[in-house]
DNA sequence: GTCTATACTTCGATAGAC
DNA sequence: GTCTATCGAAGTATAGAC
């Protein structure tokens, strides 16, 4: 397992086919149909240049990660310059495909090791920037962050998007509505407080 | 697939052995782990006994999902009757196996159509539930249910310990203390400021 | 009800020619 | 870099003897 004969190649055409077919298979058919054989058709190759440039299955799945963790980025970015950053933030987290995507991760997660790996690396360090920004926010709109710490915000929200999103994907979206209305009002409520006991 | 010609039998030991047998592999080792050869080896008996007693391994999964269920509901019951159900039913929804056991379904859904159908049926059933009791304690405690309905009480909970649940089970909980706490927290001024604006 | 034996499929991965 | 050819493991499912 240690010592691997065979050449991989960075940066080639097909490569970056085989990640994107790969992305492709995750969202549409779930990550169980991540197999040699479907990527390399889906990309309109041959199934033994999977491993011609990935030394395992694993290595793929692992830079399909890479590079989704890397958009999502620019999107938390964009998102964060936007006009009203609390709600591009939710509207991010909520996107379809994005979530779906983490779902299948999760599945992912419990079978292979190194895919656990990457996205625990991955989450803390996106929660991280999450927060960062977050707690920003609060700042400039006067907020006590003792009383209503950023992590908590991110947390909930992170949770509330998540599990609309996986319940989406079997077609159930109850109780969504409400609970985000019932969130903004708390919010509100919780910073107008803060705002009042602070005179 | 319309017509079977094998006999299943209702109700004898082997064809239980099998089905806790699933639900123990679900738990540890992620619903990929259900195949007929480890079910077998699991239960001590030989694969070809899961095809007498289920037709595919789609009806054995399906017959594990209704027994956890079951189980589920009279879990639920017990917390209703708790000193105080909206602890026991945080509780509830937070433990462990239950909702590790969800994540895989969740999984098991995307791939297998019966999964899905079976899912999104105990869900609703379930959320309805949940909603009918929270909406009663609402009721008992003279918290106004127009501004603070049961279903975005139930639906956030809900999504809360199924995101903790579910990043629990690869080593992360930052931020649900803190996430928890918040939510305690508006629960309660959202009910003082009810109880003080109707007066 | 349970066993032996087996058909068929798909998977990950590799060897070696070109 | 890409192809043909191939292994061995594991999966679902069935037939038929006992």
């Amino acid at each position: 397992m240690v010592v691997k004969r065979r050449l991989g190649t960075e940066s080639a055409r097909n490569r970056q086919l085989l990640v994107e077919a790969a992305e492709r298979l995750m969202v549409e058919e779930g990550a169980a149909a991540i197999t040699s054989r479907k990527v390399a058709e889906k990309a309109g190759l041959k199934m033994q240049l999977v491993y011609y440039y990935f030394h395992t299955m694993d290595d793929l799945i692992v830079e399909v990660m890479r590079e989704h963790a890397a958009k999502r980025l620019k999107g938390f970015v964009r998102a964060l310059a936007a006009k009203d950053p609390f709600k591009a933030l939710w509207e991010m987290n909520r996107d379809r495909s994005s979530a779906n995507f983490n779902t299948e991760l999760l599945a992912l997660a419990n079978q292979r090791e190194r895919v656990r790996a990457e996205l625990v690396t991955r989450a803390c360090e996106f929660r991280a920037l999450q927060i960062e920004a977050v707690d920003r926010l609060l700042a400039e709109r006067g907020v006590d962050r003792e009383q209503v710490p950023a992590g908590a915000i991110v947390t909930i929200i992170g949770a509330l998007t998540r599990a609309m999103a996986q319940d989406r994907a079997y077609g159930v979206d109850d109780g969504y509505d409400e609970a985000v209305a019932l969130v903004h009002k708390a919010l509100e409520w919780l910073a107008a407080k803060e705002a009042t006991s602070q005179q």
